[in-house]
RNA sequence: GCCGACGUAGCUCAGUGGUAGAGCAACUGAUUCGUAAUCAGUAGGUCGCCGGUUCAACCCCGGCCGUCGGCUCCA
């Protein structure tokens, strides 16, 4: 049979020559670190006989591809090692994930964090023995007799639902395991891992089903590039904004209130309404009209809206003189009553209303998440109401105001999805198909016009119209759920939300619906974790710390603080009885971005010594220049340090 | 909501049934100092809450509240 080599070369082999003994003809060198194959693209174990040829490459602790591969293989390593210490246990599923790996397991009494030690310990004395790992192949039956003796009823269910006639298991020394494979050839050659956690999970992730006990790792081929990736946890974990955000003043979360109810402090309020300002400044200049709407309706609005029939879970609602209201959940129906206060020309259109909407929203105690999930929270929210011919226009815009927002937060990084209905259930969807495709194309024509790639995700929309989701990539490299762009079939239709045309014709609206920060909660959040609390300056709480020398130099410094308070930057004086050394010390961990240093040889010449919180000391700078430097960059908005 | 872990001073954490501790922060005083912590003193706790066991509970048991890691659901 001939087989096209991984540089392109075909040779000849015999029928059944295993993989490993054609990456040894390529390479021996290769073929020592070959841990799979791809045979046309499709991935193979490294000892698969081949029995056809076609095209190889392989797969080495480099590739891409291979990070899946160990983190599998060792999740069943831990379902090995599981199965060795309670052999009462019952098997669930173990895939590799973004992060590492995990294994559901169904057992009565938990799990504790010592049997998780036990387990690893089992984990690498597995690994230690070196056992081969194969690929059986056998009929159905077979797999479902084995799993059957063992009691693993989780595995028996999953052989009958997946597996065709013939399945393929993967065995390492007792045990052996439902799966597609690959897996790597020996348990010696897993490489570097670590238990991580211990979660529940119910059984194949729906509600109804019992809940299992999932256990956490994560692998990687080198020790060095784990010890990288424990390294970033420890990092996420110092930028983390439930514990940045209270050490930085900026919010809190009381227990006494509540919980996912957020209390801004006067640090976190000034960013909050620095955001504000910047957001109000640039939809005025778009055209936006600010409104207000009340925090309480009547549940009348909510049953005209849709919400009281597929929203009431999540809503609070009371009574008053007997008259059932409703806590806004959202902002739309509010905006939409605005709209319809009066007869609409074509005219008028588009009309774009916005609103920092405080809306509230019950959510399971278990999804609360510091300021990311929350019960309460400010929706950056607007709703255009136009013309079928003005909506190409209209996303654009909003296109153009979420990529200037994007880039003055620093987010360099986004990903852009595109989520459209699942065309074959009709059914499931407001609005009729001539109106999905329009707004589709719309979409697309917006995106393709800015030069923004997107991935189409079927199936993905709400029910009320197709959306643009945007995701955002913090500095180390995380995602955050970014603006929104959505159209409305629904609300348009059930609340008439019409116009006149030219030809004196009632005509329903297009509504679309989009937020940027979504919600300054959890956007706040995001930037804290993004900036690690050091905010650039037109965001810092506290742009600047004057610090005088000694009490010689204190009026001086309260002079400095006037000018800069005067040109309209925030600055904080520290006139305490310290060394100059333990007052850099505390703006440092404030986050400060510039300290003021003020001494007599400043007072002198009337300049200040300027420290950079991130590059130390610049040294002596004028008043003047460095409040117009601070000016700059405040009214800049300058995103950087 | 469910599974598991956790909850001691503002923060970080000691304290295995017998009178609650340290460092930092706070406050007071001294110190007037040149780029990440000056020194001394003082004060600060219903050990998350409620109940039970016990002569005695921060410690053991139960319930509740909250937080964290997940599951399920969303801005």
């Amino acid at each position: 049979m001939e087989v096209v080599m991984p540089d392109g070369s075909v040779r000849a082999f015999p029928r059944g020559t295993p993989l490993s003994a054609i990456a040894e003809a390529a390479d021996p060198a290769l073929a020592r670190r070959a841990i799979a194959a791809l045979l046309d693209g499709v991935e193979k174990d490294i000892y698969w006989p081949l029995e056809g040829g076609g095209r190889i490459e392989f797969i080495t602790p480099e590739s891409p591809r291979a990070l899946e591969i160990y983190r599998h293989t060792t999740s069943h390593l831990l379902a090995n090692a599981v199965k060795d210490l309670f052999p009462e246990v019952k098997i669930g599923i173990g895939p590799a994930t973004e992060e590492g790996f995990f294994y559901d397991f169904e057992r009565r009494e938990p799990f504790t964090p010592e049997d998780l030690e036990r387990i690893e310990a089992r984990m690498r004395a597995i690994k230690e023995r070196d056992l081969p790992i194969r690929r059986i192949e056998q009929p159905k039956e077979e797999a479902l007799a084995y799993f059957r003796r063992l009691g693993d009823n989780l595995k028996v269910e999953l052989v009958s639902e997946k597996g065709g006639p013939v399945v393929s298991c993967y065995r390492q020394g007792e045990f052996m395991d439902f799966c597609t494979g690959p897996h790597l050839p020996s348990t010696g050659r897993i490489g570097a891992f670590k238990l991580l956690s211990l979660a529940g999970a119910y059984w194949k992730g729906s509600e109804e089903n019992q809940q299992l006990q999932r256990i956490y790792g994560t692998a990687f081929p080198t020790d060095a590039r784990l010890q990288e990736h424990l390294r970033l946890l420890e990092e996420a974990k110092k930028r983390d904004h439930r514990k940045l955000g209270p050490a930085l003043d900026l919010f809190s979360v009381e227990e006494t209130a509540g919980p996912g109810l957020i209390f801004w402090h006067p640090n976190g309020t000034i960013v909050r309404q620095v955001m504000e300002d910047f957001w109000k400044e640039e939809h005025r200049r778009r055209g936006y009209q600010m409104v207000t709407t009340p925090h309480i309706a009547r549940d009348e609005l909510w049953r005209m809206s849709g919400h009281f029939e597929y929203y009431r879970e999540n809503m609070y609602t009371f009574e008053i003189e007997e008259s059932g209201y409703v806590i806004k959940p959202m902002n739309c129906p509010g905006h939409s009553l605005i709209y319809k206060s009066r007869l609409r020309s074509y005219r008028e259109l588009p009309i774009r209303y916005a609103e920092l909407g405080t809306v509230y929203r019950y959510e399971r105690s278990g999804v609360l998440h510091g300021m990311m999930r929350v019960r309460g929270f400010t929706q950056d929210d607007a709703h255009i109401y136009c013309t079928r011919e003005q909506i190409l226009d209209e996303i654009k815009g909003v296109l153009d105001l979420v990529i200037t927002f994007l880039k003055t937060f620093g987010y360099d990084r986004y990903e852009v999805d595109l989520s459209v209905r699942d065309a074959t259930h009709p059914e499931r969807y407001a609005g009729n198909a001539d109106g999905w495709k329009m707004a589709e194309d719309a979409l697309v024509q917006a995106l393709q016009s800015r030069g923004l790639s997107y991935t189409r995700r079927e199936g993905e929309a709400v029910f009320y119209g197709p959306k643009i989701d945007v995701r955002m990539f913090d500095a180390i490299g995380r995602p955050w759920q970014g603006p929104t762009v959505q159209f409305d079939f629904n609300l348009p239709q059930r609340l008439g939300i019409q116009y006149i045309a030219p030809d004196g014709s009632q005509t329903p609206v297009v509504m679309v619906h989009r937020a940027i920060y979504g919600s300054l909660e959890r956007f706040v959040g995001g930037l804290v974790e993004h900036y690690a609390g050091s905010f650039p300056v037109w965001l810092a709480p506290v742009q600047a710390v004057v610090m005088p020398i000694t009490d010689r130099t204190r009026d001086y410094a309260r002079e400095v603080q006037r000018i800069l308070r005067q040109a309209g930057l925030r600055c904080d004086l520290d006139e305490r009885s310290e060394k100059i050394g333990a007052k850099i010390r505390d703006a440092q961990l404030k986050k400060v971005p510039f300290m003021l240093i003020a001494g007599d040889r400043e007072a002198q010449a009337r300049t200040v010594s300027v420290r950079s919180r991130r590059e130390g000391d610049l040294g002596p700078m004028g008043l003047l220049a460095i409040r117009d430097r601070m000016v700059q960059m405040n009214a800049g908005r300058v995103p950087g340090p």
